[in-house]
DNA sequence: TTTT
DNA sequence: TTTT
């Protein structure tokens, strides 16, 4: 509802992977993706190189259940979210700390057959006895909320996360 | 030079202590900064809720000089840089992972005697045998490169930072 | 609710002018500001350059009373928003177009004294009984609804304004 | 080279035409491309609504050259760049705003066989004796300056520009 | 660790 | 018309 400061992240890339989708126990979907972002340059010696970045997303509520019908492995989205680093603890009791973009706003990119299709559906996602659109023009907004809004989520266990 | 995809962070906020800066083997400034993003929401009982995020941001050359002479805790800033996560190794030999902003611009916000001042100045900045200007209006870019570049800073030894 | 594509605008600048807020028939507030960006650069011949930029605001509801109560010529604002080109007539009947920045949220800064105060009072903002604020810290989104969404505003009589 | 305040524009949308590309008298490449974002919702009477907006977006120099090879009406991009706002004058002598964002960077997005292609090849674009990419993943950003550098065009001749 |  |  308020902010001091701003706190922003805007990311095109592709999907590296199926969105992976899940139910917090009062019902919410929360979705995980990871995108890359990558960039190429000459070295002083002339030699090409690249660098691949991968990021981790996390969506809630009606966008986490877009993800799960609509994006797949190769999708390219649009993204805008903030960053938010999590603690958790490790095997052997260390504290460690992850840090992923909560998205706000996301654009399904390149349209037509682009997105979807190729791979298997996975099993997690919310099935609607629709198949996914045909175009990729979708949007998704999470309804009731503002950007950088706080969601509480205090029923779902990130502490059974795997680290990113 | 060429990149795939966008990664773009914005952030607004104030620096939780004075920036470190360095300089690399090969004469090249590096600071580091945190800087505090907050929001503050009702829970459902009610109840005021504020989280703070803290975000460890990566200046080099110029702006990384810029920000050890002008900067200093409580300094409020607007950046925009790109994400990074470097793989480090800690003491028990396990992977871990650091999420940064490498920042490709930076603005000194507020004006007039807002930043700088109270807080002593700092061992480790750059003597230029000029006192911090009064007003904050100072705007800095990496030189000799647009966003988004990569730069090669090789002989930068960042095994040895303090995890953040 | 639903986008194709993307139209942000981020902007961080100082109020040329005491903010101009107005009120629609059915009593949302309606605020109208201009600020300023500018660029410096040395030219070809080494003569230094300067270009400002200045920026037509529009923002509504909760915003625009904010933006009324505690903005003042000379406030340094971050604001993200829309572009949305609007047409009207001129007086010949011709059509002209005007683009503005529809603002979805706003962050003041700077804190401390320097936002509001030396300016006097404009007759136009809503009266609360209460002073400005003396710290600039405040934030203000659009209550009910998230980034990017149209308000109809059906009522305003665009026509009327001046062309900025 | 230096900044007061931040202008930054975000854009994805696709091209209603093919770009128009010239060179200015000093041998540069310009290009004006429009592009349209939209919005649609639905009103207080349950009815759907949708909103267009047109863009009209600025490329210099090695941007311009990429544009001109590689769009096409259609084509869908993410552009980032900063808004400008030049004055002209209309054929009665009266003075005229036409709003632009001039283009800093540029990305190609969709891929594969989206852009290019069905619409034959303007005479307007700098023949280089390649055919498109097939791909379009294409990046460009001018050379040699960062973002937000003013970008001196002095014999370019605006007036003759018509109105967007 | 900041800021209000 | 701002700001430094």
């Amino acid at each position: 509802m308020a902010s001091k400061g701003v706190n922003k992240v805007i990311l095109v890339g592709n999907l590296g992977q199926d969105p992976e989708v899940r139910c917090t126990t009062n019902g919410n979907a929360v979705a995980n993706l990871s995108i890359a972002t990558s960039e190429s340059w000459k070295d002083q010696q002339g030699q090409f190189q690249e660098r691949t970045e991968w990021h981790r997303l996390t969506m809630y509520r009606r966008l986490a259940e877009v993800a799960g019908e609509y994006l797949r492995k190769g999708s390219q989205i649009y993204v805008e979210g903030k960053l938010q680093t999590r603690k958790w603890q490790d095997q052997q009791g260390q504290d460690r700390y992850t840090t992923e973009i909560i998205v706000d706003s996301m654009q399904m990119l390149g349209g037509r057959e682009q997105s979807g299709g190729q791979s298997a559906p996975a099993g997690n996602q919310p099935q609607r006895g629709k198949p996914p659109a045909s175009n990729g023009y979708q949007q998704a907004r999470n309804g009731q909320q503002g950007n950088n809004q706080p969601i509480a989520e205090p029923d779902f266990d990130f502490d059974q996360d795997i680290p990113f």
